[in-house]
DNA sequence: ACCCTCCATGATACAATATAACATAACTAC
DNA sequence: GTAGTTATGTTATATTGTATCATGGAGGGT
């Protein structure tokens, strides 16, 4: 936890990354609760520790953890949640469980997967899935 | 569209579900649409219509679609699309164009796949991409 | 026919999530 | 020091989604 706040603080350093106080909070708020947790929420949190509240500091600081591969945000929740894997391109799979709200992040990056296989290593069960992809359509593409 | 309309109707009738008035007008927007559609655009469109157009009224239409099949949940853009495989199980995988906001479903359902690879069938270059899945963790399976 | 239950809808109010827009401040580069 | 850039402060508001209770209609059993 705490390796993972010095890690990422020596990740922005090498990568010219201004990882300022508000952010560098929202992020241990963010391991430190393990779960995915809403913005609103972790404003509570910011403001226990004496920080602004109001909702653009929690989002901002958020947008930038979730750009630069710190955090992730859970569609399905509205919720985000810290990310081990800053920097490296992955497709993280998501298994949410929806009685405790639970949700582990899981890798199908570089080989073939079926989303069964990834769901049996964590012991979960899928009863229902959807990839959503964000990138360019061909003809926006070609239209650049 | 008229097609699947038709095809929706007998769905549900011989599965005994209730494909009522809205419910119907709302598929048809949605299909006629093609793309991503939020709640409130199409209570506007409700209303145009002739039809009540508080919130609920929408929100109740989708779910019904949505668990039944018809419609999917795009989560990254809060909106709502037809879908053209009622009843079938399957993992759809959205490929969203953030230029354009076109959405177009694909299918990853029986074999292993990459992200990739289904992209490059619609002719589509991903950016990003995260799995969603939900179901049940092993804690809460065991805890049934 | 009558009652009962179930399901869908009507309607009001509100909760939860997210962003726009503009101001200030701190740092860097020239 | 002035301009450009990035981050934060602040106010207001937009957008998305639900809770809750009331009404209505269709079908089943007696």
């Amino acid at each position: 936890m705490e390796n993972q706040i010095l890690e990422a603080e020596r990740y922005c350093e090498l990568n010219g990354l201004n990882f300022t106080p508000v952010r560098k909070k929202v992020l241990q708020i963010l391991l430190e609760k393990g779960t995915a947790i809403g913005a609103y929420e972790i404003l509570d949190l910011l403001r226990k520790s004496g920080y602004k509240n109001q909702p653009p500091v929690a989002y901002r600081a958020l947008d930038f953890l979730v750009q630069n591969g710190f955090a992730h945000k859970i569609e399905h929740l509205n919720g985000f949640i810290g990310c081990n894997h800053p920097g490296k391109k992955h497709l993280p799979a998501f298994m949410i469980c929806r009685s405790c709200n639970a949700v582990s992040e899981d890798e199908a990056l570089t080989e073939k997967f079926t989303i069964n296989e990834i769901a049996s290593n964590a012991g979960f069960t899928v009863e229902n899935a959807m990839i959503e992809a964000r990138g360019l359509c061909s003809s926006c593409a070609s239209a650049e």
